[in-house]
DNA sequence: CTAGGGTTAG
């Protein structure tokens, strides 16, 4: 950047001065100032405005205070900005007394205020200056809900939103984002399917709250639907929206789709990759996701620990232990990244499961940190493969003082026990879990189907087809019974006699999903499940079964990987 | 000047 050479008059510095801002070039802003200064445009409140936006966005508020004190026909814009530019640094207390002092207030004051106390945490205040302020405008509604949406009150946001009197593209996207980040996947696509119905028109921002809803929920139509609508109506691709289309088609089972979109994409930033990595890790594709990453360091491409949690998880889910390792110790070595927990709950697993658990408990009890209890779970999982029972027992009493709430630590040990046939140590367990209050986190799948997805619990009877469903099931069953099915009951965690064990265990969540998948979908495409918790022996079995007797794959993702069951066997290779 | 966006260990 040259300013010497080019001709400059009193509104190039604005233009200037905020790209040197919105970069945080603290230097070429000072120097810039030079320039305002030189050419007399010091005086200026136009200029000054720049300028204090510019020492803001740098981080040096208080020499944009000292700029705005400088000016004397201070107008509101001006008064505004040093508002806002408080609340960017986190100031906010002097931002609250700035606006106290202003003169005159139009909404664009009180709006920049709303927005700090929703930003803060502090909604309680946010709401009453939004009640007394003279006049709203659209920002304001969208600042309140935005403040409901960051407290996590999704509720109270929606009711907002409704009764919202014009609502622009950002009110929608905050409503979505607001419940991608509550977790409440189906509300976020049913919101976007009322959007479809305004006059408003999704934009980029829109795909990438929406896509990772879609990802969640295994809605691979939606997805695939949202991805021909931003071609056709040409939403800006930019890495965001590309980052989170490569992250929708991997969680929905498409690793072929999402590398299309990477190799498509024009722009390619450590996010990117990064997603690209974890995704290909999910699905077993070890060497590709390599490939991926020698790419980003042929391209110059910055790796994050995250990335490198993406190498490691690759490694451990085809048993790479040796790669595994080294990755790990690249880290520190090659790159400055310290590992943080989550990379040494990378290399128990790998360890783990590749059957060296005493190592993978070493590694537990020299972590520079304290282990959290996923590593611990990882470990006791490790244990389930391997059916060590002697070590199982004693993480699992570990992780059940740690965490005494948690089901999941009470059932994967029960599973241990049963599958050493230790069925006594099973059912004191679950007296335990009865006397601690402990319930079983209810199993749930997911289909989508026509453009909808359907939540299927275990055993429940909800659905308007549900009559049809258990028919279909019971058929399904009668015909794998003929073939050599037989419930594998240790499967199952009810303290109740053989026969009830054995429908607790057949109308398990994914059983029924797979039975609505039969009922309803065309004869070639795969049926697709995702289920909320690790998929059951049983179900397994069945779901190979159902691919080779009905000539159907089925694609399902259970709470840790996926299985791509087809003619008869796992992609996994019954190693989960 | 003020509202909205991406990946993460089992």
């Amino acid at each position: 950047m040259r300013a010497r050479s080019v001709n400059c008059d009193s509104f190039t510095f604005p233009v200037v001065l905020r790209s040197a801002g919105t970069l945080r070039r603290r230097r070429l802003g000072e120097e810039l100032h030079g320039y305002v200064l030189k050419m007399g445009f010091g005086g200026l409140v136009i200029a000054s405005t720049a300028l204090i936006d510019m020492y803001c966005c740098c981080g040096m508020w208080s020499v944009g205070r000292e700029v705005f004190d400088r000016v004397c026909d201070r107008d509101v814009i001006c008064w505004n900005t040093m508002v806002a530019g408080y609340v960017k640094n986190g100031n906010f207390f002097s931002a609250k007394e700035l606006f106290d002092e202003m003169p005159e207030r139009n909404v664009s004051s009180w709006n920049t205020l709303v927005d700090m106390y929703g930003k803060c945490g502090e909604v309680g205040l946010a709401r009453s200056l939004f009640d007394e302020m003279p006049a709203r405008d659209v920002i304001s509604w969208n600042a309140m809900v935005s403040g409901y949406v960051k407290g996590g009150e999704c509720d109270a946001a929606r009711g907002l939103f409704d009764e919202m009197p014009k609502r622009n593209v950002v009110s929608w996207n905050v409503m979505i984002t607001g419940y991608v980040h509550g977790r409440r996947f189906s509300d976020a696509l049913e919101l976007f399917r009322m959007m479809q119905g305004s006059d408003v028109k999704p934009n980029e921002v829109t795909v990438v709250a929406v896509l990772p809803a879609c990802g969640h929920l295994g809605a691979l139509d939606l997805g695939q639907w949202i991805h021909s609508y931003i071609r056709r109506n040409r939403v800006k691709m930019d890495v965001y929206v590309n980052t989170t289309l490569i992250d929708m088609y991997g969680k929905c089972g498409s690793v072929e789709d999402a590398r299309r979109v990477f190799d498509n994409a024009e722009m390619k930033d450590t996010f990117l990759c990064s997603t690209m990595i974890e995704v290909l890790a999910m699905h077993g594709k070890a060497d590709e996701a390599f490939g991926v990453f020698d790419y980003m360091r042929r391209a110059g491409i910055k790796p994050s620990d995250i990335t490198f949690v993406g190498l490691l998880k690759a490694c451990s889910h085809v048993g790479l232990v040796e790669i595994g390792v080294e990755y790990f110790e690249m880290m520190s070595k090659d790159f400055e990244l310290v590992p943080k927990v989550e990379h040494y709950g990378c290399l128990v697993d790998l360890l783990g499961r590749a059957g060296h658990l005493e190592k993978a408990y070493e590694t537990i009890k020299s972590m520079p940190m304290e282990p959290h209890p996923i590593v611990w779970g990882t470990l006791l999982s490790a244990c389930r493969i391997h059916c060590n029972v002697k070590l199982a027992e004693e993480v699992a009493f570990h992780l059940i003082e740690l965490e005494p709430q948690n089901c999941g630590h009470y059932v994967l040990l029960s599973n241990i026990y049963s599958k050493d046939g230790r069925w006594n140590e099973a059912a004191k367990l679950r007296k335990i879990m009865k006397e601690k209050g402990v319930m079983k986190k209810p199993g749930c799948s997911s289909i989508e189907v026509d453009n909808s997805v359907y939540e299927f619990f275990a055993g429940d009877c909800v659905h308007p087809r549900c009559k049809e469903i258990y028919e279909m099931l019971d058929k399904i069953i009668t015909r794998l019974k003929a073939e050599g099915y037989s419930p594998k009951t240790s499967s199952a965690l009810h303290d109740v006699d053989i026969d009830e064990k054995e429908q607790t265990l057949l109308y398990h969540s994914e059983k029924l999903a797979a039975a609505f998948g039969l009922l309803n979908t065309n004869h070639k495409a795969p049926i697709r499940i995702v289920k909320n918790l690790r998929i059951c022996d049983d179900c397994h079995v069945f779901m190979k079964m159902v691919s080779k007797y009905f000539g159907r794959s089925l694609i399902i993702r259970d709470c840790n990987r996926f299985h791509h069951f087809s003619d008869g066997s796992c992609s996994c290779c019954d190693y989960w």
